[in-house]
DNA sequence: CTTAACTCCGTACTTGAGTACGGAGTCAAC
DNA sequence: GTTGACTCCGTACTCAAGTACGGAGTTAAG
């Protein structure tokens, strides 16, 4: 295989990745990609190295990483320290965890709620609502 | 059991829900809670009821529903309509399960690389980082 | 050579759920 | 009758992750 591949613009590159051109701007902005000079004041050439770092960035995203974290993993691996990845990714996953563990005690709640309301059948008020108007009590949900 | 008991001050209220005078006021501004009518020019008097309002809010918060789906919810709830209500929390039901999917997935993925990370110990780079990168192929979470 | 398509750049807007600020008015206690 | 705490109100700001806009420059094709 050959690396390197053909420099390619703004949109092209884009378009290679799935992403809109702002987007890509927005990275540049935000110090996550690198802005290849302009020759002769014409157009910017991007590398394939970049689309993949886009890439990267997108893949991180849909692990959840924000894109603060990204920046922290990328700055890593511009400088390959694994442990310090490592940890990153397992404070990340505690997190994670956390709301997995929200979000089935809301589902459950909710599932709860509309199974009493399935079983009303022409009593007086919503259950939903009631349930939700009862908490006056304590049920926080952090 | 009396019901009404005594009027409050907007900060009174505020403190009693656990939530910031601004909070309230934003509220206000969104639909969502009336604004008392001050006498002679004074301050407003909030009753039990308002208390109770912001409190479902709050409620309806934790079990993950929107301020706007919430406004939905209470203007069913001006009106009664339980059908209509657990139609809404039905399609939040959804909403919130493939959540815990998409979620159930990204747990799975990072423990995955955290485990390979743990295994490692001395070879070339860190299996987060290069398993971020190789995902140049497809594994799209949506 | 001209035209269309693209790029560059800075700035401003978006969404959701609030927070913060600041000047003016009001209320209660001492 | 004055202090201090509170309220009112409008406006502006926050955060994250972009998206949109608009004028000027550049490039590729016909």
């Amino acid at each position: 295989m050959e690396s390197a591949g053909k420099p390619m613009t703004i949109g092209r590159m884009a378009d290679a990745v799935g992403v809109n051109i702002e987007t890509i701007r927005f990275y540049q902005r935000k110090g996550l990609l690198r802005e290849p000079g302009r020759p002769a004041g014409g157009i910017r050439r991007y590398e394939q190295a970049d689309a993949a770092r886009v890439k990267f960035i997108k893949s991180a995203q849909r692990l959840g990483f924000t894109l603060e974290e990204i920046g922290q993993l990328l700055r890593l691996d511009d400088g390959m320290q694994c442990s310090a990845a490592a940890q990153l990714a397992s404070r990340h996953l505690d997190e994670v965890r956390l709301r997995l563990r929200n979000l089935s005690r809301i589902e459950a709640a909710l599932a709860q709620l509309l199974e009493q309301c399935g079983r009303h059948r022409g009593e007086v008020d919503c259950p939903m609502i009631a349930a939700l108007h009862a908490s006056d009590e304590e049920q926080r949900l952090p």
